[in-house]
DNA sequence: TTCGGGATGTTATACTATTACGGCTAAGTA
DNA sequence: TACTTAGCCGTAATAGTATAACATCCCGAA
């Protein structure tokens, strides 16, 4: 049986990046640095200072395993269904949910569309606010029947 | 003569928070609130802390004369072409500038893309970085004859 | 005049991230 | 073996970003 990707980069880090990994995988929101470190448990399998954090998730990004959500300052688990590749990460303002949706047709777009303005482009970085399917509350017709 | 949209906007701040403004819009590269506090001459006009800087900067905002770049915590000044639309902003690492790109085409794809697993979304960010224009050493066919 | 509410001033504190340094260990090599 | 070096990890200190909480002032309505 092929290992998958994720499973080929878990192999490389050191078990307590791995728990940073893990914690983080098994949130439903994002987590902070200063999240994981005080709510969490990871003080009590040996993180002291923030900067250990920082080390593990540096290197989880760089294996992107996980995305840092730029406008929350936390931290997601890459659903791993985009190799390389850019995604959107939607984020409920409701649930504080976000997914990590795939992205490749926006981004070839996007090149397209600012190549003239800025040749040089590397790094893609799309965050959508908004409420997500579960938290809208029902479908219009449903809450049209409802609310009748 | 009409006024411009960015002038009756600008008409109906404080004068301090037109000077943050100007700094902004000044300057060839984001500034940070504490840009603005310490390095510019903001203190010299009455701003004794950060939180005077973060009011008028969340003034300018909701006025759309500027914008937050998440992935540099510093504002820029909008372009104030697209008058309520999303844009793409376009980081140059090389020089710092960032470019305010109108962006209601790639938008309406992105709604498209998303609207399934995703049907509020409310707000649209999208950050580049890479090289701009006028940091690319030379055109590629220049360069050639260049080195040659 | 008196009472609000909004803008502004002020202090303190919370939250996020990096720098700097020191020790340990594994790998290379004379 | 003894030495060197480079990388990883622990620790402490500090830098950088943002907000909370409360005081004060000003102006218009009652
Ligand atoms: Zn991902
Ligand atoms: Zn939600
Ligand atoms: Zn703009
Ligand atoms: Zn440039």
């Amino acid at each position: 049986m092929p290992e998958t990707p994720k499973e080929s980069k878990l192999a490389e880090v050191s078990p307590k990046t791995r728990k940073v990994f893990d914690f983080i995988e098994s949130s439903k929101s994002p987590l902070g640095a200063y999240d994981l470190l005080n709510d969490q448990n990871l003080r009590a399998i040996g993180f002291k200072a923030p900067t250990q954090i920082y080390r593990a998730l540096k290197q989880l990004l760089e294996l992107q395993l996980i995305h840092r959500v730029e406008s929350l300052n936390a931290f997601v688990a890459c659903c791993t269904e985009h190799e390389k590749g850019p995604s959107i990460l939607a984020i409920c303002d409701s649930c504080g949910q976000v997914q990590d949706i795939p992205a490749e047709d926006i981004a070839a777009q996007v090149t397209k569309e600012v190549v003239k303005k800025f040749p040089g482009l590397k790094e893609l970085n799309i965050e959508l606010k908004g409420v997500c399917e579960e938290c809208t509350p029902e479908s219009p017709e449903v809450r049209t029947a409802t609310a009748s």
